[in-house]
DNA sequence: ATTTTTCCATACGGTAGCGTATGGTATAAA
DNA sequence: TTTATACCATACGCTACCGTATGGAAAAAT
């Protein structure tokens, strides 16, 4: 351990746990240098300023919430009824995500909603996602009005359950699959 | 205008007021100061200090959350069923709620976060709505497990859309009455 | 007409964070 | 072995905010 040199991935790692724990206001170079046992001089040499590694965190972010996920979901063999359940186990599940998953997109919502930066890219996340929703949707035999709807109330479901349950994930997601078999009837 | 003497109300709607613009690290005395044309002599003067301030947002907030909105809703007379579409109308309205409804919620839940006190608050008045839901959905004929479990459905989707989509209030009012319909039916 | 009381301005010391500048060490290249 | 490069420590000035201390003006009380 005591492991010599940082890489900038490391450094993003730590602002990543910073901002779940302790909100947006926690990404400081300062404070996260401590965290790491190491000084400013080190985080000033791996990013120009605070600013650049907000932008590289956001864009590690979108990655990782949209592409993986969709690119998981979509190898998943089946109807798209069975597709829409592994999603939703995924996105309230404690699979492995990238940064800690849940709390980091709750996290990172709450970010979005007073940095233009990143309210840009969660906006570019919620439209892909719920594109991807209508999609599956559709392919379930909704209209395509019918679908997005369907789309719109089961992602605000998803959202919603996670800023008000993050603590009980298994609650969470028989809410979740409630929530669907009602859409689905 | 350019009234003599400010109240601690004042002082109180015009942090909600920085709160629901720029989030909770805004609510800073020097700051609101400087909104309300004054200097921080005067803040001191009404607040022993900032966590006075904050305190006394949230015993204001929890007031007008809860308690308000239940007695609101509470004189509708009419079926159960009537009285939960008043309910989401007045969630997803631009009903005047005491500093400035919706956008308000939001930023106070993000602030619950992160701030063990708001977070508390946040949970009481959770609580206590979710109970109140639950009633209804009890007086409308459900069982107690399912007016439980479609209380939270409910409540969390109010809360999803609120966070997704404050920008289109008509768009969440009619998302909610249409998933409300799913739920009753 | 004084004297309080209420409300606010100004000035102060203290802390925390930013970004820069500069130097140091270790590893790799030459 | 010298030289260059990668990575980090330390020290500096700057700004923003906190909370206190003190004084002043206006209104209310006496």
């Amino acid at each position: 351990m005591a492991q010599a040199k940082l890489s900038s991935k490391e450094w993003i790692e730590a602002a990543f746990r910073a901002l779940s724990i302790s909100g947006p206001q926690a990404i400081k170079a300062e404070a996260i240098a401590r965290d790491l046992g190491v000084s400013k001089g080190s985080f000033y040499w791996h990013f120009t300023n605070v600013a650049d590694l907000k932008t590289k965190m956001l864009e590690h972010w979108f990655e990782a919430a949209t592409q993986e996920i969709i690119a998981q979901v979509n190898q998943v063999e089946g109807s798209p009824a069975e597709r829409l359940q592994t999603l939703v186990d995924i996105a309230t599940g404690n699979k492995s995500e990238p940064y800690g998953g849940v709390s980091v997109e709750a996290a990172i919502r709450d970010w979005g909603k007073f940095s233009q930066q990143a309210g840009e890219m969660v906006k570019r996340v919620d439209t892909q996602r719920l594109d991807y929703l209508t999609e599956q949707l559709q392919a379930a035999g909704f209209d395509d009005a019918s679908a997005r709807t369907n789309a719109e109330v089961l992602y605000a479901g998803l959202i919603g359950l996670e800023v008000l349950a993050i603590e009980d994930l298994a609650n969470l997601r028989a809410s979740m699959h409630h929530l669907l078999q009602k859409i689905l009837s």
